[in-house]
RNA sequence: UCCUCCUUAGCUCAGUUGGUUAGAGCACAUGACUGUUAAUCAUGGGGUCUCAGGUUCAAGUCCUGAAGGGGGAGCCA
């Protein structure tokens, strides 16, 4: 018999019909009813089986053990589910030691042992509701994008282009590492490499992009990004997923609207397509949220906060007024910030986070950064001191998205690079944009694990990513 | 990379001022029960107290160092 999936006999009410259902063993209790998952929802299906079967599969029918069951859906005879599996034919299809399985969900395993046993973790609520909201809102970006005809442009994951700025890359190379071939000044000669010059992981599509809008007006791409900082925090990975639209003709306010757009849409389509597992995620933070002092939890719920999004508009503000905001704020005047605040600086998580989380109390849009602190591309204000950048600050995550409107104007673009030392020769595919056919354009980066934080409510990025690389960390 | 905290049974955690044989719940094993809902009940096994040094008559407990992890910061998405 074809397997019918769990999922599919909970969602309606029928009875009284035959199906196979296969999964694995997340309960069995009274040698008679077993919680059987097959991963297709957050919800079991109760296997009940006779009391006459076969001692030695009885024996085997442990936590993690994976079964075939045929049998008929009927009305429940007890109380806690409507219809419940009445087993025919039960089958081991493999067993699990139960001295030996490592996930015993009763214990309430911490998220901190689940990521010793990544590989096992998706058997638990949490990670199963995690990643099927995580599937969701890959789905969802791309039917966002797709119905609004932009092109999926593939960039390169391995690219020669040192020139990006945006901090320490991995390198890629079949040269021996122990004894590679050198020049006569005992630098590296890359020329004998693969490639026959310096490579290394991609630390953003945007550039590529870029070139890509240029020619199907827009475009994004949604791939894997490497990034070799040693940075240690629950927001930061050495491999994540970014997803970088790329617009010709829009300018800073179209990219604003897209990037507002974007978000809300694919919250909304999760919310549609995963309230179940939302709604388990919003209880397992409200049980977290009780262990904590009452001044540290948050005001809504997860269900209530993406409502609240979905229903407000983020608050826009320039940098300037930014500043202006923190330095009137009773927490500046109480000296309550470590980092002073001034106009020109580089503001601090504090900073962002007061804005966030105490001001406003919503997804804030910055933009008008002072030039000095924002990259090369970023396109030059009429007031020659900022530039045209906008960064979205979420609450409890922060930076969620940095993008701009690019600088379309060669002498001004050639200028701004030779100010900040980018090496314009290597370059020069970039610049033909602008030599040819320029037009003015914006685009966004967002981090897609950062937006799975958002939406699942979890706090750590090394849970919403299914294997997780950090500095130390390439376990599975 | 910096600051800070933590590491005791398979898991989650107690462990008093340094003092006899280191505990609990769950998990696991054996048995009982059989419409259970994290099933229940009884019995049982299970420890290099993260590691390496040190202080002390005596260290899970105090000191030093290392490793791993958490929280915060920086870098950023």
């Amino acid at each position: 018999m074809k397997r019918t999936k769990i999922k599919d006999i909970l969602r309606n009410d029928a009875t009284n019909y035959q199906v196979n259902v296969k999964g694995w063993v997340r309960s069995f209790r009274n040698n008679q009813f077993i919680a059987l998952n097959d991963g297709s929802c957050m919800g079991n299906i109760q296997v009940v089986i006779s009391l006459d079967t076969d001692a030695e599969i009885v024996k085997q029918i442990n936590n993690g053990a994976s079964v075939s069951v045929d049998g008929t859906v009927i009305a429940s005879m007890g109380k806690g589910q409507k219809v419940e599996v009445k087993a025919d034919q039960i089958t081991i299809m493999g067993v699990c030691d139960p001295e030996q399985f490592p996930l015993q969900l009763k214990n309430k395993p911490s998220l901190e042992y689940l990521r010793e046993i990544a590989h096992l973790r998706f058997r638990t609520n949490t990670f199963g509701a995690v990643f099927r909201v995580r599937h969701t809102l890959a789905y969802a970006v791309h039917k966002f994008f797709n119905d609004r005809g932009f092109v999926y442009l593939h960039t390169p994951i391995i690219t020669a282009s040192d020139a990006e700025g945006a901090g320490e890359m991995f390198r890629v190379s079949t040269l021996p590492p122990d004894n590679p071939p050198r020049n006569e000044d005992g630098t590296i000669n890359y020329k004998e490499d693969f490639f026959g010059r310096c490579t290394n992981l991609t630390v953003s599509g945007q550039l590529e992009a870029e070139l890509g809008a240029m020619a199907f007006s827009e475009v994004y791409t949604f791939g894997p990004t490497f990034r070799a900082e040693n940075s240690n925090t629950a927001r930061h990975l050495a491999e994540f997923w970014m997803i970088e639209p790329e617009v010709a003709f829009n300018d800073i306010t179209d990219n604003m609207d897209l990037a507002e757009d974007f978000i809300r849409y694919i919250i909304g389509y999760a919310m549609e397509h995963n309230r179940e597992d939302l709604e388990f995620l919003a209880q397992r933070l409200a049980d977290e949220e009780k262990q904590k002092p009452l001044n540290e939890r948050s005001e809504l719920g997860l269900i209530e906060k993406l409502e609240f999004v979905l229903n407000n508009k983020f608050e826009r503000i320039t940098y300037t007024e930014a500043i202006q905001i923190l330095r009137d704020s009773p927490a500046y005047k109480k000296k309550k910030f470590q980092y002073d605040v001034t106009w020109g600086i580089d503001m601090q998580s504090e900073h962002e986070r007061y804005l966030v989380e105490k001001h406003f109390k919503k997804p804030v849009i910055v933009t008008g950064y002072p030039k000095d602190i924002k990259a090369f591309y970023m396109r030059m204000n009429d007031d020659g001191k900022t530039v045209a950048a906008m960064d979205i600050l979420a609450p409890g995550i922060g930076e969620i998205v940095g993008g701009s409107q690019r600088e379309e104007r060669l002498d001004m673009l050639t200028k701004r690079m030779e100010e900040m030392h980018i090496p314009a020769e290597e370059m020069f595919w970039y610049l033909d944009t602008r030599r040819f056919g320029t037009v003015p354009h914006a685009g966004f980066g967002l981090g897609f694990e950062r937006m799975v934080l958002f939406v699942t409510g979890m706090t750590n990025i090394r849970d919403v990513i299914p294997f997780p690389r950090t500095p130390k960390n390439a376990e599975f």
